[in-house]
DNA sequence: CCGCGTATGTACGCTGAGGCACAGACGGGC
DNA sequence: GCCCGTCTGTGCCTCAGCGTACATACGCGG
């Protein structure tokens, strides 16, 4: 049972109301029976910031269960037209593909928050997955989440202000991510964002000028989640709102 | 066998360059002891422009499979706030999240193009899909395959200017029409492209005067694909591309 | 064949964001 | 404690697309 980490053992995740570090909140939602075995073939592994997980139409040796890192997906069009497409954190899973019988992605990921991963082999999952209905049942319903997080990401893109979307980003990040300030620089915000990075220091200005948050070479501490929600387009909300419905 | 259509019988759409009216690319692929009992369960059905197929959050009463229909998906975030995500004519289907097992959806499907489709009841589909093995398979991977899609498409939105987008557009919507030209107005176009209406009045009068595209009153005939392509962005190809590659 | 509704064309100012250039400011490494 | 690289701030011009308003043009129904 090498390196299962505290899951079994502590689901407080459960009743916790931010996702408590160390579980993750996917497997947190099976019942024992289907959880144990996946945790049998699971190790623990650090993620840090800037790991590539995987490039473009890299087949997939792995996947992973962030507990208390956090990884963003993109999708290479040409040189530098990078955008982040979703960010998986304590409450997803990276490699669904796999799960839908595919064992490659079109997209990259890139680790976003240092902090521990589950990790499983690909063989090894997929021989899991077989033999567990209640974790596919669920795996597919995330999916499901997933296509509908995109969707509306597709929708904000197109229509919502940078401040809104920096306010929305920076809320989605600070679920994610350990306590303690956000390690992001405004030029990375902006390949995030898909935005220039000289865009990205006018938003943050304002958000700091707000008191919304605080920063300083490449660490962002948000002082007030309240205004940043307010400030944030509904899509933050409509988010979350996507997840619990179908998972919560 | 009520209302079967030429599908089983005449499976001339394998080897058409174009996808030939009256058979659905996603069932054709499939061996025929799986392709029939699920044709045994559906009906053809007439889908005329502009009929909703469904609303947000409505549950979801029947998948459809268009043969020379298609339809296009939205995600309504605010009142006016609508954007294209995603064309299904006979290369796909509607109604994935039933697959997934989650009985409703986050979308607003909406007919683009008239034409028949094969309808399945709900609860026939889901009975179906599970005695089916190689359906299952082939619907995961087309799952796997409108992520990516998605996920280009957000990036495309983000990146890429007007004229190419539409030009995207109308290619993409071209290879899914019956032949004869296709019945869009520019206010239409505006919604599924996320812009303005002038926009696109103006972005098509570039395609026109290039002597690409013919327009008069809702009806846009297509001149020159080869134009065309030229002035879309890669998306179209890639778009293409990603299809081939996992169900082609 | 007239009228009205819908579709398309055009105009004007506005603004968010792009492209580019450069200046200051912090901070880790020597 | 100094240097240099990285991070952040600012300025300037450009431009695509927005909001709005109004003008024309086609075509269907009476």
């Amino acid at each position: 049972m090498r390196g299962v980490f505290g899951l079994a053992i502590l689901p407080i995740g459960r009743l916790a109301m931010t996702w408590a570090a160390g579980t993750n909140r996917l497997l947190d939602g099976l019942p024992s029976e289907t959880r144990e075995p996946l945790l049998a073939v699971s190790e623990t592994v650090e993620l840090t910031l800037g790991d590539v997980i995987w490039e473009p139409l890299q087949r997939i040796e792995n996947v992973y269960f962030p507990l208390d890192s956090f990884v963003s997906q993109m999708f290479p069009v040409d040189a530098h037209e990078n955008l982040e497409l979703s960010l998986v954190g304590s409450e997803g899973m990276l490699g669904v593909s796999l799960v839908l019988g595919v064992n490659s992605t079109m997209m990259q990921a890139i680790v976003q928050g240092h902090g521990t991963a589950l990790r499983i082999d690909a063989a090894a999952f997929l021989k899991e997955l077989e033999m567990l209905p209640e974790l596919r049942r669920r795996l597919y319903r995330y999916i499901d989440v997933t296509m509908a997080q995109l969707a509306l990401t597709v929708t904000c893109n197109s229509f919502h202000a940078l401040d809104a979307r920096l306010a929305r980003w920076l809320l989605m990040t600070h679920d994610r991510a350990q306590p303690g300030g956000l390690r992001l620089t405004h030029k990375f915000l902006a390949q995030m964002l898909g935005v220039r990075r000289v865009g990205v220091t006018n938003a943050a200005g304002r958000l700091q000028s707000r008191k919304f948050v605080r920063y300083s070479r490449g660490k962002i501490t948000v002082l007030d989640r309240v205004g940043l929600e307010q400030m944030s387009c509904s899509c933050y909300q409509s988010d979350k709102g996507i997840y619990n419905r179908v998972l919560g």
